[in-house]
DNA sequence: TGTACATCAGTGAACGCGCGTTCACTGATGTAC
DNA sequence: TGTACATCAGTGAACGCGCGTTCACTGATGTAC
């Protein structure tokens, strides 16, 4: 009954945040759907932030867990298209986990991030010593190349933007991005 | 008088915007950055998501107005990273407007979006047409094309992230999209 | 083995606050006849 | 030219509501001696 509680909490944040958009995942909607009392939500979180500051590291691990088995997906240019495709689909997926990601950033524990974000970056690191993958500022990586790719989830996630159209258009523009020049 | 005191309240809410993000644009906010009464917000605007509609509106055209002049600079490739200096360059002299279009989206007309937006499709499909662009359907260009400078402009907004270390390998990605096949 | 105490999950009524909005009003400026 | 009325910008007190948070409390489960 420990964790039960505690989980139920969060869960129904993220079919709050699914639903609603960030503004829906007040404290009072959060006890009507898990059936958690209010004075439980602050034993196990402390305060709405600190609610949002876990859901924030959890959902961050949980989106890089799906797309790491992608870095093992033979060469470099299908390894990175096979990224951008488990990135969409993970939005799909997980539609409270990742609309939670793009409106409360500012809950993020920014050495826990790049902590979880590691394995990822090492990955193209590794590439772009080998001269299979363009040299490119590793801070670079999520904004600049897989900006096309944030930009579309987000709209999917706004007004049901088609991502399904999209996701050929976009795996050729972030390989565009990182391709080694030739 | 008529039109200063409407102005007033619009200029208050980009500045409130770029200082303090959405919500910190209240109406008692409003009324005390501007030294208009709450009851002259509603005369003029109806209602606060009013006064996000307008404000909408017209920065978006604003933002179209900046980039315009970019498209008649030299070839295809010349015009289009112009295009991106100018839309990052205008996001960080404009950041009350361009933290606004980020964070209010439900606020857009879309008919009135897709007007304003005519002039730039329109350049990208001619160019298209004349094999200068590789073919890519218009709804593509704002989040698949410009992707990479749009993940940029938002973190430069959230928390400073280095957008003049960034403009080149903003640009060379998002020409890199839309560059002719060869 | 029994007693006393500490710890921890969980409850739910109550709180103060700030929000968007309403409304009855004033005063200045057209407009009709 | 004067009078009556309509329109419009603007005022500011007051409203109800829902928010995040607090707090005194219960009951179950260790732990010490």
């Amino acid at each position: 009954m420990g964790p039960t509680s505690r989980q139920a909490v969060l869960d129904a944040a993220l079919e709050l945040v699914a639903e609603g958009g960030l503004g829906a995942v007040t404290i009072s909607a959060l006890t009507a759907r898990s059936g958690v009392s209010n004075g439980s939500v602050y034993h196990h979180f402390g305060s709405r932030a600190g609610l949002f500051a876990v859901l924030y590291g959890e959902s961050f691990a949980h989106c890089v867990d799906a797309l790491a088995p992608a870095l093992g997906t033979g060469d470099a240019e299908q390894a990175v298209r096979a990224v951008v495709a488990r990135y969409l689909g993970w939005v799909v997926g997980n539609p409270g986990r990742a609309r939670f990601l793009y409106a409360a950033p500012r809950s993020a524990d920014p050495a826990v991030k790049l902590a979880a974000f590691e394995p990822v970056a090492r990955w193209f690191a590794d590439r772009m010593a080998a001269g299979e993958l363009r040299a490119v500022p590793l801070w670079a990586l999520d904004p600049v190349v897989m900006g096309p790719a944030h930009e579309c989830a987000r709209r999917y996630l706004l007004h049901g933007f088609d991502l399904g159209a999209a996701v050929r258009l976009v795996a050729d523009a972030v390989w565009g991005a990182v391709a080694p020049v030739g």
